[in-house]
DNA sequence: ATGAAAGCGCTAACAC
DNA sequence: GTGTTAGCGCTTTCAT
């Protein structure tokens, strides 16, 4: 790789120069045309690295996501992908398989190499972003609001979505609901559960017997379906409170010879198979993308220095009735 | 950010001996202990910028794919997560959106950024792996391997999935089958097509009026089912040469009534949610995450310095009938 | 407008 | 075993 100490001689001027010529500084016409041909003529690339430890801060933000394989995440990956490159930044995507020691080390990553900022869907439990905040690396917290720490935030109202599906699902007649959400240290989890009870309640005392942590993902989804399917007195609908869960759950289902309409379904997400399969669902559609757009935008304005106190913005999800 | 040099005066060593500690070198247990005493004090992370611009190379390899939408892509990027985080190396995903400016774009920063090597699905037409091979940067091409560059490669047999699949539907009896494929610069579907031709010129001759070049997204597929139904003589079957594509193609059969058995369909890629609709479709098995695994030990291999020619694998995709 | 030079934080000779 | 020091390639004062 040629530096600019190479561009320099063979344009026949300072490194200085070539520097400014790079960006966008007061060059005369001559000089810049002369360095723009050595550079060509090498293939020179200035080197990030060499910048961003000059400059103590690269334009690469990092996303930070407990499962790159759900769509919901990759949707909201790409609505932050299509802001940060439209002001010039990266993104590079970091999975952390709701793993915390995981999470850490990325965070860790994101720090050491001067990244811009942080945006994250924070896995389970509290995760701990203290490194970030007291080295004031703008963080954004996407979708799972990390537990009583001070910064932006763009979620959805969990609890009012999972009241609303199961409402659906007691307004359709059933009589045992049941609920199938995520892991109980899942802040997004536990409030779609609350979400549930809050339905279910109001038409008889809720029956945890019918409520089940799995773990957002298709096979806990089955697991817990299949449980519930085993109980002495099954339920004769369930609210499932995520989108790959509910694949799991309606395997089980179809197996069992009990898909929709015999047993009632709602689910919190997108089923983006659904208009295929002739399935009466009540879905919980979740702004994936829009999320995504919303919280770059954010991010994007701490990391030009906008200091005003932490914002959480709530994204309206929308109930699709049963179809 | 707390350096070496604050946390060598803290510890009363050299920066020297700071860095020897963080690398595994011979130093006194005693100066070892107060040099992690007092990194742990200030909360020390040594800068991966300042480090990989003194190495030149960094622990990290870039993963370029064109639509991180796709699960079959996201599958494969944690195929390559799993070996090359334990190998210890981060991965960043580079997700170019099948646009060969942005695919440029990510070779550069991965190369200006020293990064370890690069795994890409390369978008369509003739990447340009040129600035990577000049500077010996390791490649190694999964999916679809780029025209007439020598790198090492982990595909699988296009042509025969493709013929296979056909073969199928050939095999069921259906008369005009058609053939929804990707662009016809992306290799792997020119060359899926070429299967699709193979098994039928064997039955008729082939009638390029059911050939569709669509772009491998839903909305792609549909909108290519649809000129096929309102074709003269529609095909009475289909051949789907990706996974999301088939998915459009699904959803158009379905609003006209003609769901398989109606019409015959095969499909080049695996499709999560046909365990829960009961639709005969023959699928073409992609082994996503092996793409992945395989691709990433190449990988780290090239860049610990294995110099033999470059290779292509294959590997075998499994064809599911009916079910 | 341009060049000289310092320094971002780290590692690796090289001395001792 | 440990410290000193010279860079890695860039940006940016400070002179001129």
């Amino acid at each position: 790789m040629p530096t600019i100490y190479e561009v320099a001689a063979a344009a026949g001027v300072s490194p200085a120069t070539v520097s400014r010529v790079f960006n966008g500084a007061n060059v005369s016409p001559e000089k810049a045309e002369a360095v723009r041909k050595a550079a060509k003529a090498l293939a020179f690339t200035p080197s990030r690295t060499a910048r961003t430890l000059r400059l103590q801060s690269s334009e690469v933000i990092a996303l930070v996501i407990p499962d790159i394989e759900n769509p919901f995440f990759t949707a909201l990956a790409r609505g932050v992908e299509d802001v940060a490159r439209a002001a010039g930044y990266s993104v590079v995507l970091c999975n952390t398989d709701e793993d915390h020691d995981t999470e850490l080390r990325y965070l860790d990553v994101a720090l050491s190499a001067n990244m811009a900022g942080v945006i994250i869907a924070a896995a389970g439990g509290n995760s701990d972003l203290s490194g970030l905040i007291a080295r004031k690396c703008p963080v954004v917290a996407v979708d799972r609001s990390p537990h009583g720490v001070d910064v932006d935030a763009v979620i959805v109202d969990n609890r009012a979505g999972g009241r609303a599906a199961t409402q659906a699902l007691v307004e359709q007649g059933f009589q045992r609901i049941a609920c199938i959400t995520g892991p109980s240290d899942v802040e997004t989890a536990t409030q779609r559960a609350d979400g549930w009870r809050d339905a279910v309640t109001a038409a008889r005392p809720t029956d945890d017997r019918y409520l089940r942590y799995a773990d957002f993902r298709v096979e806990g989804g089955a697991a817990a379906m299949s449980e519930l399917l085993a109980l002495p007195e099954p339920p004769d609908a369930v609210f499932v409170a995520n989108n790959l869960m509910s694949v799991g759950a309606l395997r089980v289902l179809s197996e069992q010879g009990k898909l929709p309409p015999a047993t009632g379904v709602a689910v919190f997400g997108d089923l983006p198979f659904l208009p295929l399969v002739p399935i009466p669902i009540t879905v919980v559609h979740m702004p994936a993308r829009h999320l995504g757009t919303t919280a770059a935008k954010l991010l994007l304005e701490r990391i030009t220095g906008d200091d005003q106190p932490a914002r959480t913005i709530v994204l309206r999800n929308q109930l699709t009735p049963v179809g």
